[in-house]
RNA sequence: GGCCCGUUCGUCUAGGGGUUAGGACGCCGCCCUUUCACGGCGGAAACACGGGUUCAAUUCCCGUACGGGCUACCA
């Protein structure tokens, strides 16, 4: 029996966009379905593009999904150090293993030769120049120098790297478990460098070797990839690893909403939608976004939609919590096609989760928006607001904005409904009516319902008139839930004051 | 440009050689209703195109078009 063990590798350049997450998601379903292991593997080879605090964001983002690795840096596991950085000594080792073996040499072609080269190459005409099996003849390496000049470089401290040798004239084939067989011929590969001159590895090379160190069994990683498996596979074969080697599946890309592309940074300004899972400042604005968190989603349901975004169930249930999601997902039902990111989706899926949470959770949720906006109530008050309010949310920011004047005095009548409906007959009635209020015996909404029905109707007066002017007096607004639940909510003391201080302003309209 | 991957309603997708091509979001209409919502019911809306293969193709094959990705001493 196989143990599954996938990972999920991000870089830390800067925060964990929405497509990574869902990378994370996928490896993460995939290992408690199979009961597997999830690892957090931070690749951080390139300290020119190392972003502080990106490896926090990245963490705290799988905390907040409540994805939470098995390994990881912080969290440890036995195939340690999970960060790539921490494990620089040992990539050069194998690296020159592959140069004693043949499967790969020594390049001492400087970052400016190279460039030259592939300027006089588009001046020919040609404009795809690559480091290849054909190209490397004329190049400055290994194979093409003499050993004692190759020797006098290297104890002379010249800067080198270290290219994978790729063989001529072979066609290298895998099967991946979302697109099936996939082949490249290796006279289309390049040279790939495996070792840069700093000594740090390029994800080609720390990537399989940390796989197979991890003995990763899947991996489960995005289209762009693709192109570059071929290399991996060639860099197992190079190992002699193909016998362990893990299995490959690469995820479809998310598009932008409209347009060509993939979903971008610049996407969430554009369509004002979040494209990250929390909240990034960077120094500068434009660099600095909101997530999914401050636009009000719930963690379950965000993941939910995008668990959805190129895999389905093969059912028609759509509502999955991440413990459903586990049982049901495979990888045979991932798409192959690239799936737009559609907002009003995600905010349907919301809407969703904000129906079925239970209130006392709901109000904890929303709690935090709430404190934002300065409305400082009781856990149980806003518990009750939120029950009240639920059937009109689709976001947890709704609560504290529709719904401010539960918190709040009344910021704006609408004075077009207001006069449609106020004349001398209705004040009488209004004034009666907060007589009838000030008065009730029980204050529950059944109890108020009744009593106010039956005496606009004992009146002869239209309720359609009169309860409109009850609800703007209260909320300021036509729109909204129940007025009686209303009243009942904002307590007599509260109701009172708002339809006497409503009274006067309706008469200055 | 080259290589690789893809293409079912506007969007996410199910399906698969013979179906009234199913669901969801969004949109429209009706119902419920003191408002707005929620909910219920209904509607418009898709197999990119051209060739094969086949009794039969949206489904299989090949092209084309379109879309996407890769093409760094970045991941």
């Amino acid at each position: 029996m196989s143990n599954i063990r996938v990972r999920f590798a991000p870089s830390p350049t800067g925060p964990l966009h929405i497509g990574g997450v869902r990378t994370a998601l996928y490896n993460y379903l995939f290992a408690k379905k199979m009961g597997g292991t999830f690892i957090l593997r931070i690749e951080d080879t390139d300290q020119g593009r190392y972003v502080a605090g990106a490896e926090d964001y990245i963490i705290d983002s799988l905390k907040w999904f409540g994805l939470l690795p098995t390994e990881g840096p912080g969290i440890g596991g036995e195939h340690g150090p999970y960060r790539q950085s921490e494990r620089k000594a040992m990539y050069g080792q194998y690296a020159l293993q592959l140069v004693e073996n043949g499967k790969a040499y020594f390049a001492f072609d400087t970052p400016e030769e190279l460039d030259a080269k592939r300027q006089s190459e588009r001046e020919k005409g040609n404009h795809n120049f690559r480091y290849d099996n054909v190209t490397r003849n004329e190049m400055k390496n290994s194979l093409t120098l003499s050993k004692e000049e190759v020797s006098r470089r290297l104890e002379n401290g010249d800067a080198y790297t270290i290219r994978l040798n790729v063989p001529k004239d072979e066609t290298v084939t895998f099967t991946d478990l979302v697109r099936g067989e996939v082949s490249f011929q290796t006279n289309e590969l390049d040279d790939k460098v495996l070792l840069k001159a700093d000594g740090m590895p390029t994800y080609h090379l720390a990537n399989i070797v940390d796989d197979h160190l991890m003995e990763i069994s899947h991996v489960i990683r995005g289209e762009e990839w693709l192109p570059s498996t071929a290399h991996h596979i060639l860099l197992y074969q190079s190992f002699g690893w193909e016998d362990t080697r893990p299995q490959f599946a690469h995820l479809p890309l998310i598009l932008k909403p409209v347009g060509n592309g993939k979903l971008s940074k610049r996407d969430g300004a554009k369509f004002n939608m979040p494209v990250f899972p929390l909240k990034w400042d960077a120094e500068k604005e434009e660099e600095s976004f909101l997530g999914f968190r401050e636009f009000g989603f719930i963690p379950a349901a965000a993941i939910n939609f995008l668990a959805f975004l190129g895999w389905n169930p093969g059912t028609e249930q759509e509502i999955f919590s991440l413990d459903e999601l586990c049982e049901a997902f495979s990888i045979e039902n991932i798409g192959k096609s690239g799936a737009r990111f559609d907002y009003d989706k995600a905010k349907w899926f919301n809407q969703q989760y904000i129906q079925a949470t239970e209130t006392k959770a709901l109000g904890k949720m929303a709690m935090p928006f709430i404190a934002e906006k300065g409305f400082g109530t009781s856990e149980a008050y806003i518990a009750s607001v939120c029950d009240l309010m639920r059937d009109r949310a689709v976001l947890l920011t709704d609560f504290a904005e529709t719904g401010a004047y539960f918190f709040e005095e009344v910021q704006n009548y609408d004075d077009q409904n207001i006069v449609k409906r106020w004349d001398d007959d209705t004040k009488a009635a209004f004034n009666k009516t907060i007589d009838l209020v000030a008065n009730m015996p029980e204050f529950d909404a059944d109890s108020l319902e009744s009593t106010i029905k039956s005496f606009i109707k004992d009146n002869g007066l239209k309720m359609g008139k009169i309860f409109p002017l009850i609800r703007i007096a209260l909320a300021g607004t036509m729109k909204g839930p129940d007025v009686f639940k209303m009243i009942a909510l904002l307590g007599r003391p509260g109701t009172i004051g708002r339809l006497r201080k409503a009274v006067e302003y309706f008469d200055t309209v």
